[in-house]
DNA sequence: GTGAAAGCGCTAACAC
DNA sequence: GTGTTAGCGCTTTCAC
């Protein structure tokens, strides 16, 4: 006899105690695999719901339980490659610690975080996980309060929550050494405004310029290519042409290689570039970007771990992890002309 | 005074009443915008449930009403911009229409999605939006029977399943067509092994060099740069090179240029390249590749809005949207030789 | 309009 | 080991 796989009739536990001759309580352990079941009724009772294909209600059992099993995450630019290389690594480890996975997007307003946060409440996640949030820090903070929560590619040191990020100083300093160490002193910066570790990144590498006694030059963009491909027009209309860009991200580092390429400037003869992340973008043979790298799954798996085990109350102290980012050459980088 | 934004107290509605000195029932009315609840009692419930600082348990709601406005997206390969991009209409939609969403990734894997489609069903979500998945026909269609589904990305044309896609079988013969017309013959395709619609490309290709009198040429590959760059490097050891190349999609279009181009073959002059889906990065002008459009973001809040018609009544019967796909032609194409 | 009461499907003492 | 019972927080008749 054929048995459907995904029957819809919604058999209850009461359904599988009738069937197996069995109370309610007991279909209700067996479930929750407890020890003091006799073998006989456990498979007793494990055969009536397979038989039935019964399927435990996660709504009464959050109900119940207070529990939901289920994780709010928030983020804000799939198109990023960096977030979806990240989703990567969270998915998994959420598959491994069997968590389940809301997800919101704030469509990178304020307004629309806040209520995707409010949704998580009413379904009453049991942690939060907001990556690169755009929210007020005042808002960030009263979230944590009220709830576990481990903020990813954001830095901020709070005392009651968690934190996941690659050192974007370190990471920026390492660009700019880079391109110091093979004879730039004109090196300009175009930033990401607004965008994941972008203001550190834009700090740190004021920072190291003037360390190494050179001139600064920071112009204003944001995480994509076409703002990557106007700050390098504008970095065009200068007097005095850099000889070397650190980009604040991949995206906008391959912006910046369009513009100066249709320039007519060679790369890295007349113009070396650097980028961050390490996305795919950057390995691809055609671009083949010299870049900062965060290793993005593992962040994403970081971030997931870090939240689960303050959910599971095994650690009640912040933690702050702060990835090592390392630098990767390749083709878009090289000493400078003459 | 200042009070919590995010109130860690678990207030329910029974305190709600209680402080606007109405009965349970009435708050849930009020919560429900029903309209016969005087203007008096309303203002004053809000005003308590604001104060008291009280969110609506989803879970408890769920559990009275059976919906949980939740739907579950079952998706692959987020690091396909394909998929990051359609997820993008599917948030903004599922943001405008009011629902919630739960994801689970296969990891590609038929066993991982099954898993993941079972949590769906625990959490009983409304219904499913199944993106490109790994799944055998059999147990999709068996899915489809006991909750509303919305197949995305995969042509499947059943009578109780509803899916979104678009023509891949003219989006082939569109690419085949551009490139016969601008003069070329020995036209190979690297196609995408089991990815979304690459079989209707594969098998659309071969129809329509057949129409023209032309020799089909097939190159197997996977939806991955690294198989294009593979395959490409299989053409090039040919007797006799074809001069145009039509890829399953954009991120084989990528390898194989980057592998022709490693070979010393000018692009477009000794080959021509065609892509598909026109993801951001055939738009990257670095890559400028010549590819064939779909509306991905569109695409992402068809399946979704279609989903919610099913979900709510409005239509009984199975409906196929077939988006048409379009030429966009970019730098990796041009004439033949000689 | 408003309130009382019976569920929704499950868990978790507690008694036996 | 097993069954009884009282919730979990909400919706929804049904009286009034």
């Amino acid at each position: 006899m054929r048995r459907a796989t995904h029957p819809v009739n919604n058999v209850t536990m009461e359904d599988v105690a009738r069937a197996a001759g069995v109370s309610r309580a007991l279909v209700s352990l067996v479930m929750r695999e407890s020890p003091k079941v006799s073998e006989k009724r456990r498979t007793r009772v494990l055969a009536a719901a397979k038989r039935l294909g019964y399927r435990p209600n996660a709504m009464a059992r959050s109900l119940a339980t207070r529990r939901t099993h289920t994780i709010g995450v928030l983020l804000n630019d799939l198109r990023n490659p960096f977030f979806a290389e990240m989703m990567d690594g969270i998915f998994e480890a959420a598959d491994e610690l069997d968590y389940r996975l809301l997800i919101g997007t704030g469509r990178r307003e304020p307004v629309g975080e806040r209520r995707a946060v409010e949704a998580f409440f009413e379904h009453r996640t049991d942690g939060l996980l907001l990556v690169s949030p755009r929210l007020p820090l005042r808002e960030i903070l009263s979230i944590g309060h009220s709830t576990p929560t481990v903020l990813a590619a954001r830095a901020l040191r709070a005392r009651h929550l968690d934190s996941v990020a690659n050192d974007d100083r370190a990471g920026a300093a390492l660009a700019v050494r880079h391109l110091a160490e093979l004879g730039h002193r004109r090196i300009a910066h175009i930033d990401g405004g607004r965008g994941a570790g972008a203001a550190a990144r834009r700090s740190a590498y004021v920072r190291e310029m003037k360390r190494l006694g050179l001139e600064p030059r920071v112009v204003k963009a944001e995480f994509t290519e076409q703002a990557g491909v106007h700050a390098a027009g504008e970095l065009l209309r200068d007097d005095v042409l850099p000889t070397a860009v650190f980009a604040a991200n991949d995206l906008v580092a391959a912006g910046a290689l369009d513009r100066f390429e249709d320039a007519g400037l060679r790369i890295p003869e007349d113009m070396s570039i650097v980028g961050y992340d390490n996305t795919f973008l950057a390995a691809l043979h055609h671009m083949s970007l010299t870049t900062i790298d965060q290793p993005r799954p593992e962040l994403g798996r970081l971030a997931l771990t870090t939240l689960v085990e303050r959910i599971d109350g095994e650690r009640t102290t912040a933690v702050h992890h702060r990835v090592a980012p390392s630098l990767v050459v390749r083709a878009t980088t090289g000493p400078p002309r003459g």
